[in-house]
DNA sequence: CAAAACTGCCTTTTT
DNA sequence: GGCAGTTTTG
């Protein structure tokens, strides 16, 4: 191109060239802090400045929360809304073409989306069917197994042709009927939303060919998170033009664990032939002293796309290794400098961040910052949904919304207390059966008489099943807010909120949240006339709240105050001006599970670190404790393997802490001494 | 049927 | 050490 074009001038030559080619299956290899989002918006920009049809652009990523950063930037850089494109993560993408086929699948309209605590409940059930009354089975590890398999695109009979010993064949089994008892219930867990799909994708030439020629430019942003399902899915979904752009960095695959597959994005040429591949390897995030280190610790790893970042920036401070004693002492020394950073009144406290393998290493850590009243946020751990009070709740509307759905009906059935325990569950399980109908109709035929029931039994099952008639009625009706609040109402949940907590304190907590959750379906039903539950109850699913809707307590950016205190998992993506990485230790980080696991593991791990570095805009502390106290026992710490294979290149500044008041070299070498002792029996 | 005692676990978790 | 799920006991 001889004439020079403003619109490419913001962006280098590696940018500018990921941007401009438009034509066929293209991977950028986007590093970390090398400006990838800059490169999706101007590819996307660039598509629609060329002519092409809005419509006939879908961009894929995995959370909503870059499905929507991404619209936006599109949105401000050509000046209006791009009405018609698709900008959507895999799930929303799904479900939204399961809706449309759902029948194709064996389903009905209105299935439910079942979360995690739901999958495992089923997964009790069904494994108890199986084995009987082998106990010591345990379902996450079945449930993991069985996602695992999705994730790959295996269905139960690959599952069972591929079984070779008696737990590969109790997974196969378990997940035949798993699938079976889904689809039962009209209820699809999460990896349906991508197999489903491409099942009915696959099994309608017409359809599939519909999709295929409507999206003639496909982007797939965090392409090193995707899995053998979403792979097929995006197969699916190309045209005949191949015009496919992925996005990725294959030092950052972290989510191997949940099934994405490196692999994937390591051999996207072989998938597709003739691709094109760009690196982004100019850094505009962080100091040459960082990326150094990051540089150093992730060549460690064998497989991947070479790639060297290089820093655009000055040299900056060296990393800081600092070790210290123990965990109490962690904390100390990184408060201490918490705390010059806050001092040097240059620095706010969102500028920080306290990364940790875990989120239990969290807890040391926020007892401290609230002792010294340093506003901090902890994003990550127990979500809003482990929360007994809005899985009860919820189960009661899913229930309303779909009354075949026995997981969540098992789950409300004597919440609150109404005298129907697991003798007459298992009874009116026995009825359903008997009838082959769900457990909410045979507690109606129960109440009408059925079965062999005392009469109290009878008049708490009638009580039941009026209670979800006249739900039924409302949301018949088209009022699923008034529906909402009168269900919670007359099931008298309040009760069981009260019996639960006896703390008032704790109690008032508790129903403040089931009265936020009510409130949120009014707004939700003011804002969506028309909308029914399930498309509420699939939002809230798949996370797609608007944000003042969102009554989670999930901390948007604007919103975090202080400190952050998070996961490197979920750090990614994320830059701060000063990093902590603490407890880069072997059996933290790479975690002694992942060495149980194995070398694929190990080096996820790596790039969890490497991950964790590349956070760090100016200055980036590590610190390692010589001994911790975890699961209530002292056990004695070394340095991670990824730090010390690097310890020699001059790349650290290697420091050691011991406040005051916390363990001598005597106090610890007293503690391992104790611990060695107490393992070598 | 509910409360109390007991056991076994203990990584990360975009949707 | 702490939680949750399970079994035992009242």
């Amino acid at each position: 191109m001889a004439i020079a074009d403003p619109f490419l001038s913001a962006l280098n030559p590696a940018q500018r060239e990921a941007v401009t080619c438009t034509e066929g299956p293209l991977l950028v290899l986007a590093g970390a802090g090398t400006g990838k989002t800059r490169v999706i918006t101007y590819r996307i920009a660039n598509l629609l400045r060329r002519g092409v049809a809005p419509a006939s652009v879908l961009a894929v990523t995995f959370t909503n929360k870059a499905a929507r950063e991404m619209r936006e930037r599109v949105a401000a850089l050509v000046g209006s809304r791009p009405l018609g494109m698709t900008i959507s993560t895999f799930h929303s993408l799904g479900v939204r073409i399961l809706r449309a086929e759902a029948e194709r699948a064996g389903y009905r309209h209105g299935f439910n989306i079942c979360d995690e605590n739901d999958q495992v409940s089923l997964l009790r059930t069904v494994l108890r069917e199986i084995r009987g009354a082998v106990a010591g089975l345990d379902p996450r590890a079945v449930l993991a197994a069985i996602s695992r398999a999705k994730n790959r695109f295996d269905l139960p009979a690959d599952v069972l042709e591929a079984a070779s010993d008696d737990w590969e064949h109790l997974v196969a089994a378990g997940y035949e009927r798993y699938q079976t008892s889904l689809r039962d219930m009209n209820c699809v867990d999460f990896d349906d939303l991508i197999l489903l799909p491409v099942l009915c994708l696959r099994k309608d030439e017409a359809t599939s060919r519909r999709y295929r020629t409507r999206f003639r430019h496909i982007l797939v942003d965090e392409y090193q998170d995707t899995n053998g399902a979403q792979y097929q899915f995006l197969r699916c979904l190309v045209g005949p033009e191949r015009n496919i752009c992925v996005v990725g960095d294959d030092d950052q695959s972290i989510y191997g664990f949940r099934g994405a597959e490196v692999d994937k994005i390591l051999g996207f040429e072989r998938d597709f032939p003739g691709a094109r591949i760009v690196k982004l390897e100019e850094n505009y995030r962080s100091t040459a002293s960082i990326l150094d280190l990051a540089n150093a610790v992730i060549a460690g790893n064998p497989s991947r796309h070479h790639k060297v970042l290089r820093s655009t920036l000055g040299r900056g401070e060296k990393v800081r290794c600092v070790a210290v004693p123990d965990e109490h002492a962690e904390v100390e020394y990184v408060l201490r400098d918490v705390t010059r950073l806050l001092d040097s009144s240059r620095v706010s406290p969102r500028s920080i961040a306290i990364l940790l393998r875990a989120a239990a290493q969290a807890r040391p850590f926020e007892e401290k910052l609230r002792l010294r009243r340093i506003p901090y946020t902890l994003i990550g751990g127990q979500s809003y949904f482990d929360r007994k009070e809005v899985r009860d709740v919820l189960a009661y509307w899913k229930v309303a919304a779909n009354p075949t759905e026995d997981i969540s009906f098992l789950r409300i059935i004597n919440v609150p207390k109404r005298g129907i325990g697991s003798t007459a569950i298992r009874k009116l399980d026995d009825l359903a059966r008997e009838a082959k109908v769900p457990l909410l109709e045979a507690v109606g035929l129960a109440a009408g008489g059925a079965g062999d029931f005392p009469p109290a039994l009878r008049a708490a099952a009638g009580h039941i099943r009026d209670l979800f008639e006249r739900a039924r009625e409302r949301l018949a009706a088209g009022k699923p807010a008034r529906m909402a609040r009168a269900l919670i109402d007359e099931a008298c949940y309040r009760e069981a909120v009260d019996l639960l907590y006896p703390d008032p304190l704790t109690r008032d907590g508790r129903w403040r949240t089931v009265e936020d959750l009510v409130a949120s379906v009014e707004r939700w039903a003011e804002e969506n006339r028309g909308g029914d539950l399930v498309e509420f109850l699939e939002a809230l699913a798949l996370d797609e709240m608007p944000r003042e809707d969102r009554e989670d307590g999930k901390a948007n950016d604007a919103e975090r105050r202080g400190v952050l205190l998070m996961t490197l998992h979920s750090a990614k993506g994320l830059e701060f001006p000063h990093v902590f990485l603490v407890g880069v230790e072997e059996g933290t980080l790479p975690h002694k599970k992942a060495a149980e696991d194995g070398d694929a593991a190990i080096e996820e791990e790596r790039r969890l670190l490497y991950v964790g570095i590349t956070r760090a805009r100016e200055s980036l502390t590590i610190t390692h404790a010589a001994a911790r106290t975890l699961y209530g026992e002292a056990r004695p710490r070394q340095l991670s393997r990824f730090v010390q294979e690097v310890a020699r290149q001059d790349l650290l500044l290697e420091e050691a802490f011991r406040p005051a008041d916390a363990a001598t070299e005597a106090d610890v070498a007293e503690l391992l001494s104790t611990y060695r002792k107490s393992r070598g029996r």
